[in-house]
DNA sequence: CCATTTTATGACATCGATGTCATTTGACCA
DNA sequence: TGGTCAAATGACATCGATGTCATAAAATGG
C-alpha cells in the first residue's frame, strides 16, 4: 500500500506538502495540488489512520457492544428486537457524524464483554456504547475505560450515563387514557416482577389510578408470567379467570405485553366474551405483527427504541466533544400510545 | 492514556522489555515480568493498536458493508431479513477468530459505498465483505481495494469472489420432491423475473421437470408479482384462476415465496378448494411467521443465509491467510426443503 | 576458574503521518 | 529597484510500539 512518501516522490514534492493537500489545512499552489492529486490517484493512496492517530488525532471510531446480532430472529417470538432498533438508531446518527461504528457482539455471553472493551480500547475508540437486549441493570465496571461510556436500555449503580425507556410513563399514559375513556375497573396482568420493566410498568399503572383518584384494588393486578422461557400460560389463565369472576369485574384488561394480549384474546373469547364490547384489552410494545394483525387491532404502547438509539448517538457525540449536559440517574424516554379498536369508550355511569 | 514508556518507567525497565512481557515473544525473568504486569495494571495500560500497526502488524479488522441495519424491521413484511442473518453468521465466526468486525451501513443508499470503503481502507482492514439485501448483481469497482473483497448474496461481472444462495438447486429439489410425491401437473407462480432469484428458481423448476421427463407446460408458469412495492395481488389472482380453469389443472401450486403462498391459501379457499386435499401448495423462503403459522403448515424451502454468512467469514479468513481455494464464478450454497402438510402425496394414476 | 552458551535486557532505528519552525518564492507597493 | 509581507514549501522531530542488534548477566562445561 502506497505511503505519503511514495506520493511525495511521484509528485516531486515533500511528504509534508502531500499532507497539506490531503488535509487542505495550508495553502498549496494550484500546480502542486494537481500534481499531488494525480500522483495520489495513480498510486491509490489512502492515508493510514494508524499513522494519523500517532500524532494524537482521534480515531474516529465508536465502539458498540451488543447482543443484537447474535439473537435468534424469530418473527413468531414476539420479542420486538429492541436492541436491533436501538443499534439502527445509533447507526443512523453516527453515519452522518463522520464517525465509524465498530460493532462487537457478545454472542449472548456477557463474559466476553471485558475482552471486547479491551479490543476497542486498543483501537482507541472515542466512546463506548453498550446496548442491552431488554431493560435491565448491569454491572460493567466501566471505570477504567479511558473514554466516555454510555449505557442504553440498561443502567448501573455507578452513575454511568444511561438511556432507558420510560416504561412507567408509557403505562401511566395508557391507563390514564383508559380512565378518560370511562374505564374504572382496570385490570393489569403483569410480567415477571423480576424484570425492571414489569416493576416500572406497575408503578405507572398505579400512578395513573392515583392521579385519577381511583383506589388501587389488589384483586386487579396479577403476575401472569414468571419467566421468559417455557410459560404455558397457566398463570395468565388463572389470573384472567379470577378477575372475570370478581363481583365487580374489570372492563379492560391491560396485558404486560402484546404477546400476552394475544393469548388473552383467545382466553376471553373462549369464555364467551366479545372484544371490545364486553371487555376491552390493551397490550404493551406495539409489536406490530400482533397489534395490527389481531382482530380487533390492539391498543398498545410503543417504547421508542429507534429514538433511544438516535438520542444515544447524539449524546455520545456530545460526550466526546466534552459538553455533555449530564443527568442525574438514567435518562428516560417515553413513547406513544397507539389507540386501536380493542378498547372501547364506556358510557359514563350516571 | 498510559503508554509503554510510562509502564517502563513505573516498572524500572526499558520499553522494549515491557513490549516483551505484553507479547510474550522473548524470555523475561520472573521478577521483571511481575513488575511490568503490576505497573501495567496500575496504569490501566492498553497497547495502542495504531502504534502496533505502524510496525507492519495487521490491523485485525474486517470491514463489513451492508444495509441490514438500516432496514425497517417489520415482521409483517415478510422479507425474512436475509442480510441480517448473513451478518449474524459472519459475526459468529469472526468473533471466534480474534478479528474485529467494523460494520458500516449504507443506510439504503448505495452511493455511500465508496466512501465507506475508503474509511475502511484508512483503517487498513484486512478484508472487505459486502452483504446485499437480496440476491442481485452489483458493481462495486473493488479493483482498487488493497485487500481481499468478498461479495455475499450478490455477485459482479468482474470475477470478485462471491457467495450466493442456490435458488435453482433449492427450487429444483422442492419440485423434484413434488414429483416423487406423485405430482405431475405442477404450477409455478413466479416472482418478478427482473429478480435474479426469480429467474434462477424458474430454471430450477424446469430442470426438475426435465430430470423427471415431464414436458414443460407454459400454461403452468405465470409471473404473479411484478414489483416489490404496491402489489395488489391481481397478477396472482388472475394467474391462479387461469390455472385452476385449465382443462387439466395443476395438483400443486408452487409459489414464488411464502407471502405469495399465504395469499394463495386465501384465494384457493375462496374458490372452494381444500388444501391439501384438492390442491397442494408450496412456498419459498421458509419464512416461519407464515410457514409454520398457516394451516396446514406450508411446505417451503429455506435459503441458508446464516450458513452463507458463516461460510463467508471462513472464506474471508482464508483469503487473508492467502490460501483461498478460489472458485470460478460465485460460490452457490443450497438450503433444505421443509416438508409440511400443505403438500399431499398423490396416488399414482395407474 | 576460564571459555562458551544461553538468558535477559537495553539502545536505537523505524513504521506513516503531521506539528513546528525555518526557508524560499513571489507579489505588491513605495 | 529594493523592501516587506504573505504564500508556498521543506527539514526535522515526534507519536507508541516493536524489529534489530548489541551487551550484560547468568548458566554450563571441561
Amino acid at each position: 500500500m502506497a505511503t505519503i512518501y511514495d506520493v511525495a516522490q511521484a509528485a516531486g514534492v515533500s511528504p509534508k506538502t502531500v499532507s497539506r493537500v490531503m488535509n487542505g489545512d495550508a495553502p498549496v499552489s494550484r500546480r502542486t495540488r494537481a500534481a499531488v492529486e494525480a500522483a495520489s490517484v495513480e498510486l491509490d493512496y489512502v492515508p493510514s489512520n494508524a499513522a494519523r492517530m500517532m500524532r494524537s488525532k482521534p480515531s474516529g471510531l465508536i465502539g458498540l457492544i451488543t447482543g443484537a446480532l447474535s439473537q435468534k430472529i424469530e418473527p413468531m417470538e414476539p420479542t420486538g428486537l429492541p436492541d436491533l432498533y436501538i443499534v439502527q438508531g445509533i447507526q443512523q446518527v453516527m453515519a452522518d457524524s463522520g464517525k465509524t461504528l465498530m460493532i462487537a457482539d457478545t454472542g449472548g455471553d456477557s463474559d466476553r464483554v471485558p475482552k471486547l472493551v479491551r479490543t476497542f480500547l486498543q483501537h482507541r475508540v472515542e466512546a463506548l456504547i453498550y446496548v442491552a437486549d431488554y431493560h435491565k441493570e448491569v454491572n460493567l465496571d466501566t471505570s477504567r475505560a479511558a473514554c466516555p461510556v454510555l449505557l442504553v436500555n440498561c443502567f448501573d449503580n455507578a452513575g454511568t450515563p444511561a438511556i432507558v425507556p420510560d416504561d412507567e410513563a408509557c403505562q401511566c399514559e395508557l391507563v390514564t387514557g383508559l380512565i378518560q375513556a370511562g374505564h374504572r375497573r382496570i385490570a393489569f396482568l403483569t410480567l415477571d416482577p423480576n424484570m425492571v420493566a414489569a416493576r416500572k410498568r406497575s408503578r405507572g399503572y398505579r400512578r395513573a389510578l392515583e392521579n385519577a383518584g381511583i383506589p388501587f384494588d389488589p384483586d386487579l393486578e396479577r403476575v401472569s408470567r414468571e419467566n421468559l422461557d417455557d410459560d404455558d400460560g397457566e398463570l395468565l389463565r388463572n389470573g384472567l379467570d379470577a378477575m372475570l369472576a370478581l363481583e365487580d369485574p374489570p372492563t379492560v384488561m391491560c396485558c404486560g405485553n402484546d404477546e400476552m394480549a394475544l393469548r388473552a384474546y383467545g382466553l376471553i373469547r373462549s369464555r364467551g366474551l366479545r372484544i371490545p364490547e364486553d371487555i376491552s384489552v390493551a397490550g404493551f410494545d406495539n409489536y406490530r405483527a400482533i397489534a395490527e394483525t389481531l382482530y380487533p387491532p390492539l391498543t398498545t404502547v410503543e417504547l421508542p427504541y429507534l429514538a433511544m438509539g438516535r438520542h444515544a448517538a447524539q449524546r455520545t457525540l456530545a460526550m466526546i466533544d466534552g459538553h455533555d449536559p449530564g443527568t442525574e440517574g438514567p435518562e428516560i424516554i417515553a413513547g406513544p400510545v397507539f389507540w386501536r379498536s380493542s378498547v372501547t369508550a364506556l358510557e359514563t355511569v350516571t
